[in-house]
RNA sequence: GUGAAUGUAGCUCAAUUGGUUAGAGCGCUGGACUGUGGAUCCAGAUGUUGGGGGUUCGAGUCCCCUCAUUCACCCCA
């Protein structure tokens, strides 16, 4: 039989073996989170379309190709979530949570939507823990992100985890960068690839991270941002490195790391393992966004991580749990007792044992089947002329061994228990 | 959005240059085993060969369209 319906392209279900994982790299999260003093938050799926596009950035592809963006009934232009700062950074200004002079902190874990050809570690449907610092300036709040980002890989097993910076300056020193950037390249105009010839006219930043040859050559020469950054950018970023450096926390520094959202300044970062290819984590500070929200002049710094990419990686390591959580009891009875079966099944459950049971009080030798099927660990069997006395039979599913015992055995009693 | 590969039973995979009724293992159902599961043996059901159209006496196989999956590019988590 083929199904009527199947799920949409790029989206899938999380089956419940592997939601498992999922929750239990959550829980590590949520417990990590905590320590540093960060709070959860959920905020919706769907927001304002236009918040997205000015954020994110009207030439950015998020915007141009990859946002889910309908009307809806009554004609607001609407989106499903592509990225999780602006809605938080939204939700905080809303709500007013804007204590001045304290750093809010909040955590979230949640889905987002982007319209993109699926392909390994991309789907159109994905899952993001992300975390956003809110209030602070300092580069001490850089510096404690990032261990926070570290700290959450290595827990969870990854080693090799490495962390790429970069400090992609403000504003204005990206202004004077793009403008270097146009003079440097405009001599190398026919060596370029035709999509790196339309960056260098609306963003020449992204030229940075093209990955054609000819272009590649023509990179390896360019002056680094590095050199162009205002003295505070250039100030906050080697705070950041000296701290790091002194920690022993060891990244690379590439200064070709461009992220694809235009509200990021100063420190930007990404985590990835080596042959990936991908990044399972990244962020940096955006201290212009609060104020394009609406709210006022506040910096800001966060990350997300993609749980897709991280629960493959986990799972190609050997490092998901693959246990099997299987029932401690499965109920048989003689058709007879369907009540005090259901009466035992509850008290064992509220015992805080896995109960299963039988459903269709067959003979004996079926509903072992079913026991058997379903694994659990002990079957226990109930006979008319046993519970009389308030005794079963106790069957180990494993060794195959039984016994009868006394229902106070299970530290249950089915004498004077009604429905 | 561009390019490539793949699509056969619930799952993993077969099927000669186009050739009769599309097979196997696992799983499933039943029996050997009349109230004790698993192991073994036996038997049985698997299916519009992703969908649609075309070529042909004949299509799982060749062609076109479409959908999906996988991979790469773009980009990103």
């Amino acid at each position: 039989m083929k199904p009527k319906y199947t799920s949409l392209r790029g989206v899938r279900d999380i089956l419940p073996d592997e939601l498992k994982n999922w929750r239990r790299i959550e829980d590590r999260a949520r417990e990590i989170f905590r320590r540093y003093n960060y709070r959860e938050i959920e905020t919706p799926i769907i927001e304002p379309a236009e918040m997205f596009i000015r954020t994110v950035g009207e030439e950015t592809d998020i915007v141009r190709k990859e946002m889910y963006i309908f009307k809806d009934r009554g004609e607001r232009l609407v989106a499903l979530r592509p990225e999780g700062t602006a809605p938080v950074v939204r939700a905080f200004l809303e709500n007013n949570l804007y204590v001045p002079g304290r750093v809010a902190k909040f955590y979230y874990i949640g889905d987002m939507f982007r319209y993109d050809r699926p392909q390994a570690g991309r789907q159109r449907e994905f899952h993001q823990i992300g975390v956003e610092a809110l209030g602070e300036s300092s580069y001490v709040l850089d510096v404690e992100v990032i261990m926070l980002l570290l700290e959450f890989f290595e827990e969870l097993g990854l080693v090799d985890a490495v962390l790429l910076l970069n400090s992609v300056g403000c504003p204005r020193c990206r202004l004077e960068y793009s403008k270097s950037l146009r003079e440097f390249f405009s001599p190398y105009v026919d060596e370029l690839c035709e999509d790196c010839n339309a960056r260098l006219e609306n963003n020449p930043l992204r030229i940075l991270d093209c990955k054609v040859e000819r272009c590649k050559k023509v990179i390896a020469k360019v002056p680094s941002i590095l050199d162009y950054l205002c003295d505070d950018c250039r100030i906050h970023f080697e705070n950041v490195r000296s701290v790091l450096d002194s920690l022993g926390i060891r990244y690379v520094l590439d200064t070709r790391l461009v992220r694809g959202l235009d509200y990021y300044t100063k420190t930007t970062f990404e985590v990835t393992v080596p042959g990936l290819g991908l990044s399972i984590g990244g962020g940096g500070r955006y201290d212009g966004l609060i104020k394009d929200l609406g709210g006022p002049d506040l910096p800001g710094i966060g990350f997300a991580i993609g749980m897709e990419r991280l629960v493959n990686l986990l799972r190609d390591r050997g490092l998901l749990v693959e246990e099997e959580e299987v029932p401690d009891y499965f109920i048989i009875y003689d058709a007879t007792l369907v009540t005090k079966a259901i009466i035992l099944s509850k008290l064992l459950r509220n015992r805080g044992f896995i109960v299963e049971m039988s459903y269709m009080a067959k003979n004996l030798k079926s509903q072992l089947k079913e026991a058997d099927r379903s694994k659990a660990k002990k079957s226990v069997i109930m006979r008319e002329e046993l519970l009389a006395n308030n005794r079963v039979i106790l069957k180990d599913m494993i060794t195959g061994e039984q016994e009868e015992i006394e229902l106070d055995k299970l530290e249950v009693s089915l004498i004077g228990e009604r429905v």
